[in-house]
RNA sequence: GCUGGUGUGGCUCAAUGGCAGAGCAGCUGAUUUGUAAUCAGCAGGUUGAUGGUUCGACUCCGUUCACCAGCUCCA
């Protein structure tokens, strides 16, 4: 027969992908973990027939290494079966970087449960158990795992499609799997579980906990002590950690959670970034307004802000009581910054109106959530509303989207974003304001938008506001976890809800769309994600000192004070360390301060009436005259990268 | 909110039921230095808070607060 192996066709006897890959590709069949036919990853003993077209997978692909980790969690959960008689399985799944098992336990694991079940692993894989694959009716299926309740919860999801279930097998161990698999076990030559945490039962906080072992595995040691490596190479860029360390902000027992306080370093690194911004935006034809950072509580109720959120709200008063006054500290500026456009009638010739804002909001966040500076109940953000009419939401969707775009390449984060259509819930209307037509029609025009613009998105599905659909700009800090850096909402609910209207060229009030959305996100979180981005040293354009004069005895301080001045009139933020270390103990501290620039100055310098600049990083520049250096900081500072 | 972990001086850590200690940072004095740590001295603590067990608690137990990871949440 004929098949075509990675795209070259070749002559086969038959059999399984494995023999003809051996036939064919002896070298590629060592590496190959799985395969394709016809867009569906396969396992290496599906069998070839004539015509068939089959691409080897390796650990390489991102499918290789997806069926690499599955079969790593069937391991893990064979050596927690070995281990903890009578223990519960749930589901154990590959991720994007590794993969995890849920178990039913009596007690949470403990690091020295983890000791042992890799060692249990390990004997596993020495063993080379195969794989192997079995379809089973879901009555059949119900018999065997007749013990493992979420297995059968499963299986009577299954049961409703008509469909045979598939088993693995490999040695004592039977999982209810999907697949596909590994051949063998063999293969799974290094892995390492990484902690073990609570999870609940299908993600769902109100049923049980499970306890999630996380784990990684790779087909070589080297390989994997070089995933640690990175690992705990990116885990020492931890904003929590070099944030507070350099002083960029603190936290405070007696304050609170989720309330960090920022230094003067944290403070003015914001200041530039917030000035940068609100700049850019007048540019761009923004508005700026400046409104309460609290109101009654019938502005939310009117806003949905009562219904929809409460729980993330801080109230002052007693919401239950209606008599008296009650008031509650905003967490969205939506319904105050409306009031701008509410506050005379509005023509279309107003429209587009831009808004911005840089706008504080409080957020009762679950105690669970706060993290450093990235998950904060209280921040400030690039806040603004665009109001307009219909016709005119392409074009300035697009101009969000765009300043987005410039923020963060300016920022230099834009490599790191991912694009997240962020959809309604139709199962789950209660969540959500307006029709299904509205949303249909407003989640309709995002995607015509945003297939236009060649934005490269992923869709998440109850992932929307309770007014409309959003594009969020995703960002991962060190841990891998994803948060939302900037959004863009198309709102055509809200308006109609206050009363906003406008008068067409037809005489006619109408309610105009409304789009929400960040241009550089909460200044806390973008702080938080560039000092993780840059391990604490920050572009020069956003140190608060961008070169530090280092004299080298006291009788030179008059010069390096004069050296400071003249940059500082140059608009280099400058400072002299007066104390009277030696040279090599200030440039170490300067150093480890990340300040971008040092100019040691000695007899030399002086005599000369030049400078030796070097960077932090260590390249020395050369001497050079004052004017010269000038030039060279004042075009990294200006170059904004 | 849930599960687990952690709280000792500004920071990093020691003391495992028996006198709270070290290094760095800080302050004072000396040193005036040529490219990643000059010398000496001083000061700094109700061991996150609180209740209990004990002759005695940093240590054991309860409660609470904060920090960390994960889950859930991020409207």
């Amino acid at each position: 027969m004929k098949i075509k192996l990675d795209g070259q066709e070749a002559r086969f006897d038959g059999g399984s992908v494995f023999e003809a890959a051996l036939a064919l590709s002896p070298e590629k069949a060592k590496q190959a973990l799985a395969c394709v036919i016809d867009g569906k990853v396969c396992e290496m003993t599906a069998t070839v027939s004539d015509g068939t077209d089959v691409t080897l997978v390796t650990f390489e692909d991102p499918e290789g290494k997806k069926v690499f980790w599955h079969t790593a969690s069937h391991v893990l959960a064979q050596a927690v079966c070995h281990l903890f008689p009578g223990v519960k399985f749930a589901i154990g799944p590959a991720t994007a970087s590794g993969f995890y098992y849920d178990f039913d336990v009596e007690r949470p694991f403990t690091a020295e449960d983890l000791e042992n079940i890799e060692k249990e692993m390990k004997k596993i894989v020495k063993s080379r158990l195969r794989m192997e694959r079995r379809m089973v009716s879901p009555d059949e299926a119900r018999d065997i795992m007749k013990d493992q309740p979420y297995k059968l919860e499963l299986i009577d999801e299954h049961a409703g499609k008509g469909e045979d279930i598939s088993l693995y097998t490999q040695g004592d161990f039977t999982d209810l799997c999907a697949g596909p698999h590994l051949f063998d076990v063999s293969k799974i030559k290094a892995f390492k579980l990484l902690s073990s945490t609570a999870a609940y039962w299908r993600g769902d906080s109100s049923k049980q906990t499970l306890q999630r072992i996380y784990g990684i595995a790779f087909p070589s040691k080297e390989q994997l002590d070089e995933y640690l490596t990175k690992l705990e190479e990116a885990r020492k860029r931890d904003h929590n950690k070099i944030g507070r360390e350099l002083e960029y902000f603190t936290t405070v027992d007696v304050i609170g959670q989720g309330l960090p306080i920022l230094l003067p370093k944290g403070a003015r690194t914001i200041q530039y970034l917030q000035r940068f911004v609100e700049d850019e935006e007048e540019k761009r034809g923004y508005q700026l307004t400046k409104t309460p950072l609290m109101a009654k509580r019938e502005l939310y109720k009117i806003s949905g802000h009562w219904d929809h959120y409460l729980d993330g709200m801080f109230v002052m008063g007693d919401p239950d009581d209606e008599e008296k006054e009650c008031f509650a500290l905003r967490p969205m500026t939506c319904p105050f910054q409306y009031q701008v456009f509410l506050n005379r009638m509005r023509s279309y010739r107003d429209l587009p109106m831009r808004l911005g804002e840089t706008s504080t909001l409080f957020r009762n966040e679950d105690s669970g959530e706060m993290h450093g500076l990235i998950r904060v109940r209280q921040f400030t953000i690039s806040e603004g509303h665009l109001i307009l009419m219909p016709e005119q939401l392409e074009e300035e969707f697009k101009g969000c989207l765009e300043l987005a775009r410039f923020m963060l390449k300016t920022v230099g984060l834009e490599e790191d974003c991912t694009y997240r259509f962020s959809q309604w819930d139709p199962n789950r209307t209660d969540k959500y304001e307006g029709t299904s037509e509205q949303w249909d029609e407003a989640q309709g025009l995002m995607k015509q938008i945003l297939d236009k613009l060649e934005v490269p998105y992923t869709v998440g599905i109850d992932e929307a506001a309770f007014y409309g659909p959003k594009l969020d700009i995703q960002i991962k800090n060190v841990y891998g976890k994803e948060d939302t850096l900037i959004t863009i909402q198309i709102d055509m609910l809200l308006s109609k809800k206050f009363g906003m209207e406008y008068v067409d060229r037809d005489g006619q009030k109408k309610n105009p769309y409304i789009i929400h959305r960040t241009s550089l996100g909460c200044y806390e979180r973008t702080l938080a994600l560039l000092l993780e981005k840059y391990a604490g040293a920050l572009p020069v354009w956003l140190c608060t000192t961008q070169a530090i004069v280092l004299p080298i005895s006291e009788r030179h301080l008059d010069r390096a004070s004069e050296l400071k001045d003249k940059l500082r009139a140059a608009g280099v933020r400058a400072e002299v360390d007066t104390r009277g270390e030696k040279i090599g103990y200030k440039i170490r501290e300067a150093t480890m301060q990340k300040i971008p620039y040092m100019l040691v100055i000695g007899d030399k310098e002086v005599e000369n009436g030049t400078i030796a600049p070097r960077r932090r990083t260590g390249d020395d520049l050369g001497e050079m005259s004052v004017e010269d250096f000038i030039g060279i900081i004042r075009k990294d500072i200006d170059e904004k990268k």
